[in-house]
DNA sequence: TGTACATCAGTGAACGCGCGTTCACTGATGTAC
DNA sequence: TGTACATCAGTGAACGCGCGTTCACTGATGTAC
């Protein structure tokens, strides 16, 4: 436990990873901003030095988790070089492994209600992390003959709205109640399924 | 405009119909039981004749929505009989066009917070829905070798993945910006690929 | 058909609560000389 | 090294607000005879 006086000494971070927490437990709806004040052991005027209000602070989660999840599906995308096969599936693990990694983060970005326009240095990091994934889907689309291949755009619109989808449906509680299989499973042979469409990968494995 | 007394007359889906109205326009954040009631005409307390609370109130605006939903799958399901493949392909669109159509209510049943599992009811009710889905993947799926064959529900797992992601991500307005194309086209582009990589559709469109 | 009465579906006032936000303030820190 | 002072980062009290919920009530409706 550091130590502190009347000064904190780093109360914005306290107070976004306050808010991460608080998120994370009780959804966006139940986050308010004097609970998270109160976490971080000061007073809710205090957040007002560094913030310009609740929607303020949850942006700033929501920055914070764009950043780390562009630097996973960078790190992700190199990781899987030479092999453009490789690092795409990779990217697509990153999703899913980022999403249960760091569930706070997935929500205030994904579920918060905030928009991803609401300040340019949100939108340029959420871009940032978006255009990983059109890059790798561009990169495994070069093995496909120019007249059949789908834009890279469509391609990797696919893949984040089955990530998406298997995250929202079947990796949290909420409405597909159990899922009958591993969302990892279930996401990785969905995308075995699609690249097999592509003709990316032999139809029998 | 129909005349009333001091009684609603129809009170309990009054109800219903504004939080739905209000849920669409202020997401299930700033959906509140008083708000519901004034734009019904009515007391606040009056709501507890009919309701047990603001959840419950949700729960049924989530348990209409799901009957709905059913039945259009179911219907979209029978219209594309006798073949497999475009009763498979109609439940996909229904998915998408049930979103469209039914804002308040999609929102309610997946984005409300609110569990599946809240009443027996809400259960049964989902599940039918869901069953639709896994029947026409079922049925379509007896057209690819037993050795072969993904289980049904993973089949139909990932196409619900594949539709949820699609309509939270382009279809609305929230992270995806806007999409680059439209959601109906993406939904039935992704699905279509999924298909050919099954095997269930030729190799070349 | 008319009356008495039970039941039902609403009212309206009140409650306690926690929220986000503001304000004047003060204690701690850093810096110029 | 010591002192004066500006700046910074917190306090704590207060605010107005709308929320969900409760309660005793009353007006409207339906029914037995």
């Amino acid at each position: 436990m550091v130590k502190r006086g009347y000064h904190h000494g780093n109360l914005r971070q306290a107070l976004v990873d306050a808010a991460l927490d608080l998120i994370r437990e009780k959804g966006p709806t139940g986050f308010t901003l004097s609970e998270a004040a109160k976490q971080a052991g000061v007073t809710p005027a205090a957040v007002y030095r560094h913030f310009e209000g609740r929607e303020d602070l949850i942006a700033e989660a929501a920055r914070q988790g764009y950043e780390i999840f562009a630097d996973l599906m960078q790190y992700a995308y190199d990781k899987g070089q030479p092999s453009a096969l490789a690092a795409f599936e990779a990217t697509g693990r990153a999703y899913l492994a980022f999403a249960r990694k760091h569930p706070g983060h997935y929500i205030a970005m994904f579920e918060s209600g905030i928009s991803v326009n609401r300040t340019p240095e949100l939108a340029a990091v959420a871009k940032r992390a978006w255009d990983v994934l059109e890059k790798a889907a561009s990169d495994l689309s070069q093995h496909i003959p120019p007249e059949k291949r789908p834009p890279a755009s469509m391609f990797s619109a696919h893949i984040w709205a089955m990530s998406h989808g298997v995250v929202e449906l079947f990796a949290r509680n909420s409405p597909g109640t159990q899922s009958p299989f591993p969302p990892e499973d279930l996401l990785e042979s969905g995308i075995g399924v699609y690249l097999r469409g592509l003709g990316l990968i032999p139809p029998d494995s």
